[in-house]
DNA sequence: TATAGAAAATAAACAAGGTTTAGTAATTAA
DNA sequence: TTAATTACTAAACCTTGTTTATTTTCTATA
């Protein structure tokens, strides 16, 4: 019988829209200014509508920084052909940063926003997001053995690197920069990300 | 006569009391969990009082944001006496990680907060920022003319910097540590820290 | 085909919050 | 004492998230 398994595919239809219309009009409107009511009437259904797919506002949220990560990873794993760890870590930095400031409401629910962690927490899910980050941290321990990154562990330089691009990320997205001309902070970014690579670079060619 | 100025000194003492009793229950129940009612009933005036003192619920948190400032500056010229600049960067570090911990809901206003960022735009007020931004950006000149940072702009490097301890700041106050155990988060924000300075400290002794 | 039961959807309401309005109480200057 | 100003508040408006009771739609079965 194909009936259940109609209803089971429309039903995960439906939730997917749901979903996307949240997301669309989290990019149109901003995170803030999106409501239940206002997803419920873009999709044409009555607000507690959505209640019959999502516990609470927090699942559709936690849903999509879901999403999020599951995105950002097929993006790090399109650099896995590069060898050299150090130009690897260039690239993934300048890709976190690419990704953070072009899916800015992503990240937002990803990284910054309240009422998501703790969803990741209730949940214990944070497999997703220990994917992307463990992918940084082999990398991080390739820098290590083969000698661009001395004097420190593992994971105090893989936290750094990550804290490094999530707060430029993050003070970008939350309007902490608002006062510098846009292409002032293009420049410092770039630049400062260079700054902290070369750092090591430079210190390998010298240990060499 | 000085029934002008009583009443004077007694709305700033209201202005006051409202600020501190909002900030206290921000500490008390986190930020989003305090209504302008809730203050209202516990300084015992109605919800109306309030708005006569302020224009609406962003410029009060707008204030708590410039008073985390004023606090930031105080605690950074506490690091006057310091000659040695990297030495200084290194105690900035610190003390900027030990302040945003210490005073997560006052860091998060001033740097992570949604709905502050635009009051700061409306009324161009970057000012008490700038200042500890200036601070930071006048140690790291120093460091790159004794030589300590080489291959860097003053701004890209002062950006890296901020935006690395802003990173583990926002990263730890919003919830994305919490799978780590505490102590865990300790140690790699510690050296994570290390880390950063240290990438450029042995270069000016190999450089030396 | 008619109908009981299940599933899907909704209308209406609740509670909480930010904010405004219109009016009351308190204070001050004349 | 009174008119005017100031300080305050009750009550309402509007927007939210969420729940409950009810209605509509669908499906399997007699």
């Amino acid at each position: 019988m194909g009936i259940e398994e109609r209803k089971l595919r429309e039903r995960e239809e439906k939730r997917d829209l749901i979903l996307k219309t949240a997301m669309q009009l989290f990019i149109e409107k901003g995170i803030n200014n999106v409501s239940i009511r206002g997803i419920a009437e873009k999709i044409e259904y009555s607000p507690a509508t959505i209640y019959l797919y999502f516990k609470d506002k927090g699942e559709i949220l936690h849903e999509l920084h879901t999403q999020g990560f599951e995105k950002l990873f097929s993006l790090q794993r399109t650099l896995d052909y590069i060898k050299d760890p150090l130009e690897k870590l260039n690239q993934m930095g300048r890709l976190y940063i690419k990704f953070a400031l072009e899916n800015p409401d992503h990240y937002d629910l990803m990284f910054i926003a309240k009422g998501v962690a703790e969803k990741i927490f209730e949940k214990q899910e944070w497999d997703v997001g220990n994917r992307s980050f463990q992918y940084l941290r082999d990398n991080i321990k390739d820098c290590i053995e083969q000698g661009y990154i001395v004097d420190a562990d593992i994971d105090s330089a893989t936290f750094a690197a990550w804290s490094l691009v999530h707060g430029m990320a993050a003070l970008i997205i939350r309007g902490r920069c608002v006062m510098l001309p846009g292409e002032f902070v293009d420049h410092v970014v770039q630049g400062g990300l260079k700054f902290f690579i070369n750092s090591m670079t430079i210190k390998k060619q010298q240990l060499k």
